[in-house]
DNA sequence: CAGTAATTTCAGTAATGACTGAAAGGAATG
DNA sequence: CATTCCTTTCAGTCATTACTGAAATTACTG
């Protein structure tokens, strides 16, 4: 299977952005592939698609299924498994900030609700410190809150919350 | 100089997941540690209270700088550069924001719309690949414009308007 | 313009993370 | 139930990134 130049440049596009998010660039890149693909592959085509070891894909698909964007499903006649990820992005983005939420904002809000409490309750606390913890706290609750709001609404009425853009601050009264 | 256990629970907590977002995490520690610092610190302050090596600390404050979140301070009496960071997370929000889009979403805008103008340029291309890459454009395009509209409110707005929260569907219309 | 203090650079080393090939494990087929 | 095909696991290797200490540079002071 060989890409067209333009696939082949947003795939490796979107496996050097992955690296700076801290995903691999080799999962970032499967990803890509898939993507663009009309059809679900199997492992060995990406793998010689993107000219890694068949052993890479295998771990790299099981990260994207753990992010819960990328499935199997089953070839008539071929024993082999096909993967294929989400097409709908706005799908895809809810999906993935679910899962940097709960892993990355979560642990954060524990942590960050444990040491204010701590602060709180013996009073030879710096003063300094409790209060920039505190700050800290209250805006990760805000945000989070947010985002849960944003989150809950179906994907139509998220992505039209989204493009309303500049008309926003207007119809809420901001500013 | 020695930490507070709460001040020191945070501090190792934000490095830890300064790695998950691509960032150093003596980098993410030496954040924190100015966050809640009442005072600018000065770099060998830093390095005897992380333990870390002095040089270590020096090239941290730079990418703390090259993000714009940490700034020196002349200290009267005392040759030394100090370092602080901002205090008010909404504003320290804002920045990082703007920097991880500047150098995270714009190069991707920058690449997505060369691909689509290839692919609309000339016609034998694949219109699976056509339509995924189209897509995929207009929902980051729709995200940078929800953003920018965001990020032009003043501070005290763009928190109102988080805080906002639960009220917004209703307000908008949406769902 | 020494002498001292602070900072940055850099080359080497340590630590971490990614990738591979070989081998083991599982499922379908004759 | 043995063979084949496919997938996963894992130990070892390779590559990358982070960290350090020494040396070079820069900035101050008397």
């Amino acid at each position: 299977m060989n890409l067209e130049p333009t696939a082949e440049r947003f795939i490796l596009h979107w496996g050097e952005m992955g690296t700076r998010w801290g995903i691999n660039r080799t999962v970032a890149q499967i990803h890509a592939l898939l993507y663009l693909s009309d059809k679900p592959l199997p492992a060995d085509e990406i793998a010689a698609t993107l000219a890694v070891a068949r052993s890479n894909v295998s771990t790299s698909i099981r990260e994207l299924q753990s992010w819960g964007i990328v499935r199997t499903v089953p070839v008539m006649g071929d024993r082999r498994d096909h993967f294929q990820t989400l097409t709908d992005v706005w799908e895809m983005f809810r999906i993935i900030m679910d899962e940097r939420k709960k892993r990355e904002i979560d642990p954060t809000l524990t942590v960050l609700r444990q040491c204010v409490q701590e602060i709180d309750e013996k009073k030879k606390a710096d003063p300094n410190t409790a209060k920039r913890l505190h700050e800290m706290l209250e805006f990760v609750e805000s945000m989070t809150g947010f985002y849960s709001t944003v989150r809950g609404l179906p994907v139509p009425a998220m992505a039209r919350f989204v493009k309303m853009g500049k008309r926003i601050p207007k119809l809420l009264n901001l500013n």
